[in-house]
This record gives structure tokens, sequence and C-alpha cells, in this order.
DNA sequence: CAAATATAGGTAAACGTTTACCCTTGTTTC
DNA sequence: GAAACAAGGGTAAACGTTTACCTATATTTG
């Protein structure tokens, strides 16, 4: 493959010419940019960014850590991502397949390796310690759906307490006093906010949840489905469920409507996160819109503010999402 | 950052003994193993992997090149090249967004900059030319959903000819003889061949598709609601339906339900692709399976194969993959 | 017309590694 | 006890760029 000195021989002029017109740098003549371009062409020659990335101290390289990507929920948050890095003309180091905090450790330990500047972590094993210990060492770290008071300016994250709040609420609307709860099994912080922020505000409006009419489960359609056949079996009739996030709630509405409840009319059903799924399945669900593209947008973007030499937004930008409500057809007023 | 140098003078011995502690190489003696290791941790050494990657001529890093990611369909394609990269300590470059033949241009340029040494590209709009220039000059690249004869062995595709008879025959074997069908507006290969091996197929058992039961729109859950907006225009009755995807598969029972149709018992709904939507809609969707994941793991293999000293396979590999038919709810016997 | 100033372009150091080649020391072999 | 060899480790060139600094020519200025 030819390199810059191949292109300054043919061409007759020296290296740092060649590199002068390969960065649209001072000092080049119109000749011989014409020059130097067609002898590109000629070799068929590309720049080494390895080299570039080594002499300049910038890899021009934007990292994503994400558990997966077939889960549309990561997909969405790493095409955000991508959207940023292709119009900062950035490219995308992307890492999957982390299970514990040893792999999510090590997908970032590559990044570094490869000096890559930005870096969007969605982490949800390594602990704050850790995680702060890296945000000090990588300057364009920022931390999505994870809150951490000590970098809290690092961080984008989505108030799932509100988003619990927001259910509760769209169910009061709708007359609802029978609420059932379906929480994901795997106690992270998201479904614990989200059931706290619902039970609460129901509480406030005197609405009890039974402790039977709160069930566990894998956060996927089967886990929704399995979660359901619990509620059913504890006997205790309910009216409207809240169910973790959307994969969920279609299983669940799967396994109501296989029980002969119909949906809305005799159980209302709401969702969360407002994946692509939410608008293919029938009756369409309502749910609560995680923007997570945006804020992954929006993560990028802060990350390379913070990355660059004298960045501009030091505080007061806002970090924290809330959900909003989709009304689709999967919930509607208690008739009962 | 702390460079080999400095660990090297920390740990008082020479930057070689230092390379060869990192990389486990001979003539180091276990003693100096121990104190460079320790002087690494201490310092928190990171070796660069821009200035690995220009000496040593590899980029461990593999590249993709996909339309987007929240299409499930590239993301499946994404996590199989990522698996078999991270398995191979290598790392994934990402690039979406493609619209034309010259941003996909762009996107593989880019990678050839960072002398990523094995590319899966899916391109839909380059021409065979670029393609085949681009594989004469990158070793490791792989067309994935794509055939081109002059480079066959670097192409992974998936037969959609075949897969439409396979369509056509599950059709005649529950005895439908009214059919219709739905297909891209975008007349690419895919949708073409699709359509062509379920025409032949039927046609060759006897069963003619009448013109104005062929409708084309958009390959997604709108274009397949509309499209079935036309066949029922149309005035003529049809048992069986073929969609060119899940997405407007799922979308065209949503429209057939709503104008009184029973899916599965009065029309028969077969889709195409077997992305997670399929799975997750009521009733549960019969479809071909388009083993993407499988196909893209082949994929990056056979690029890591070619992109090293000695390729093992030459030829002989078989790159044709075959859709399956995946019989769930949508389809049935015809009772008319 | 000399001096000052642009303008274009060249030279060489630097970035952080790897690795071929060389040197030392100690051990084995006869 | 000399010769051969093995083991450990150091020196320096090389990878392909960018860029600070320098030089040479042309142009402007008084």
């Amino acid at each position: 493959m030819a390199t810059i000195k191949d292109v300054a021989r043919v061409a007759g002029v020296s290296v740092a010419s060649v590199s002068r017109v390969l960065n649209n740098g001072p000092k080049v003549s119109k000749a011989t940019i014409e020059k130097v371009t067609r002898v590109m062409q000629e070799l068929n020659y590309s720049p080494n960014a390895n080299a570039r990335a080594l002499v300049t101290q910038k890899s021009t390289t934007l990292g994503v850590v994400i558990p997966n990507l077939v889960d549309p929920f990561f997909a969405s948050l790493a095409q955000g991502v991508e959207q940023v890095a292709r119009q900062k003309n950035m490219q995308l180091l992307l890492s999957t397949g982390l299970v514990s905090a040893e792999t999510e450790m090590q997908a970032i330990n590559l990044l570094i390796e490869r000096r890559c500047e930005v870096m969007v972590i969605h982490s949800k094993k390594l602990s704050d310690q850790a995680l702060i210990a890296l945000a000090n060492q990588v300057p364009g770290l920022v931390l999505i759906d994870r809150y951490i008071e000590a970098i809290a300016q690092r961080c984008i994250w989505l108030d799932n307490l509100e988003g619990g709040r927001i259910a509760a609420r769209h169910f009061l609307a709708l007359a609802h006093k029978n609420v059932a709860c379906i929480s994901s099994k795997y106690q992270i912080d998201d479904p614990r906010l989200r059931l706290q922020g619902f039970q609460s505000e129901l509480l406030s409006a005197g609405v009890d949840i039974e402790p039977e009419l709160i069930a566990y489960g894998e956060p996927t359609l089967q886990g929704g489905e399995i979660a359901v056949q619990k509620l059913l079996a504890s006997g205790k009739s309910f009216s409207a469920l809240f169910v973790y996030n959307d994969a969920m709630a279609i299983g669940a509405i799967s396994a109501l409507e296989d029980n002969g409840f119909k949906v809305p009319s005799e159980i209302s059903v709401l969702g969360f996160d407002d994946v692509l799924l939410s608008r293919y399945s029938r009756p369409k669900l309502s749910t609560l819109n995680y923007p997570v593209e945006e804020m992954a947008i929006h993560a990028a973007s802060i990350g390379i503010d913070l990355a660059s030499k004298q960045p501009k937004n030091t505080a007061n930008i806002n970090c924290k999402y809330i959900p909003s409500l989709v009304k689709r057809e999967s919930t509607s007023f208690n008739l009962t």
C-alpha cells in the first residue's frame, strides 16, 4: 500500500507538502495541490489513520459499550451515538457481550488502548467507584442510563421514579383501583425505582397494591407470560397492570388473552420503554417513552465536548430525562 | 499517559524487555516479568494500540458496514460479527447511515484508512464493479446478503429464489389456490427473486397469481397495511398471502383483521426474515427464517481467514444459505 | 535599490511501539 | 579448561504520519 513517501517521491515534492494538501493546510500552491492530488489517485493512496493517531495524539474514535445489539433498546442507543460520530467525522468502536464487571472493564480497557477519546458507556455491573475512577482517567467518558452523584454532569439518565409516578397517575386518571404490577427479577435500580414511584404515587391517592399482585420475572416476553400466570394464580382480581418493559408487557397481554381477559376492556396494560415492538403489537401497546436515541445523541455530544481542549458546558446541563406517556390501545377507562 | 519508556525507566529495564512481557515474548526471566508487571499497574500503563498497529502493520480491527442498527435484521448481523470479533480479540468498527453508493464508499474508505483487516459489508448500492475492485484491494473483505459471480467465494448470501419456492410449496401443501403477494417497492434483487421463486413454483403446480393480487409497498409496517388495502380494493379474493418481510406481514395482518378477515382461518399470512417481531405478534407469525446471525458469523470467520497470511479455504466453502420455514400461527389449511 | 515581508516548500524530530541483531554471562560438553 | 551453547536482555531502526523550524524566492515598502 502506497505511503505518503511514495506520493511525495512520484509528485516530486516533500512529504510535508503532501501532508499539507492532505490536511488542507496552509503554504501550498494551487499547482502543488493539483499535482499531489493527482498522484494520490494514481497510486490509490489512503492515509494511515493509525500513524495519524499516533502523531496527533487523537484517534477520532468514539466508543460505545452496551450489553448487546439485538435488544432494540441498545440498538437505538448505538444508532444515536453512531449518528453523531458520523456527523463529527469520527468512527464508532463498538463493544458488546458484557456479562460481568470484568468483561465490562475489559471492553473499556480496549477502548482506552485505542486511545478512544470519547466513550458512551452503558454499565450496570461496574461499581460506582470503578466508574468514577475511569471517568477521572478518560475526560470524554459519559455514562448513559445510570446516575452517580460524584460525576453527575457525566451521567445521562432517565428518571425512573417519575416514570413510575406517571404510570400511576395514568391509571388513576382512568379510574383504576385494583392495580397489579410486574417487575424484573433482576433488582437493579431501574425496576426498583419504577415500582417505587408507581407504588408511592398510588398510595398518596389512597390506592394500595396487594402484595400478591406484584410479580417478578425475566424481562422478556416469556417472563411476562409467566408473571401473569402468577398474578392470576393469586386469585386476586385487577383491572390495570403496569409492566416493567414492553417485551414483558406484550407477553403479559398474550397470557391474559389466553386466559380469556380482554385488553384493554377488562384489563389495561401499560408497558415501559416504547421500543419498536410496542407499535407492532395488537392491541398497540400504551407505554412510557424512553427517548434513548435522543439521550444517546446527547451523551455523545457531551462526551465530544468534554474531550475537547476547552469544554464549554461545565455544569447546568440537563442530564435527567423524563419519560412521557404514549397512549395507544392497551389502556382504557375502568368501567367495572 | 504513561508510555512504554516510562515503564522501562521505572522498572530499570529496556523498552524491549517491557515489550516482551507485554507480548508474552521469549527471553524474559520470571523476575523481570513480575517487576515490569508491577510497574505497569503502578503507572496504570495502557499500551497504545495505534502505535502497535503502525509497527506491526495490523490493526486487529473488524469493520462492519450496514444501513442502520434499528432494523433488527442488521442488528443481528452486527451482533454476529461482534461475537467473532470478541472471540478473536479484535474490535468492531461500525459504520451505518448508508443511503447512497457514495456514502457506502466513504464508509468503506474510512475502514481502509484505519487499516481494518477484515470487513463485512452489506451493500445494496455499490456496483458489482466497485465491489470487485474493493475486494481485490482488501483481502479480508466479505460481502453479506449479496452475490457477485466474480468474487463468489467472498459472498455469503441467502437463496431468495428458493425462499420464494418454499413459501409456494407451503401454501400448496395447505391447499391454497387463491394466493396473493406483497412485495417491496424497492426492486432490488431480494424482493424480485422471492416473488419470482414464489410465482414459478406455484405456476408449475398449475396455480397462477392474478396480477391484481400482487401489491408493492414500503418494506415497513405501514407499507404492509397500505398494500393490503390495495389488494382488498381489487375486489379479488384470496386465502393466502406471502409478504416480503415480517414487518410488512404484521402490518398486513393488522389491516386484514381491521377489515374483518380472520388470520389464519380465513387468510393465511406468511412473512420472511423471522426477526424478533414475528415471535411477538399475535397470531405469531409463520415466516421463513433468515439465519442472518449465523451468516454474519460465517462471513466474519471467512474474512479473518482470508486476511491471514495463508488462507486455508480457497474454494468449496458453502456460501449459499437456504431459508427454512418456521410454521407458527398465521398460516393454516385452506378450508374454503 | 535595500530592506522588510509574504509565500511556498523543505528538513528532521517526534509520536509509542516491535523486533532483528548484538552482547554478556553462565552452563554444558568433550 | 577451552569451546560451544543457551538464556536474558539491550540498542536502534522502522512503521507513516504531523509540524516546528528553517530556507529560498518573489513581492512590497520606504
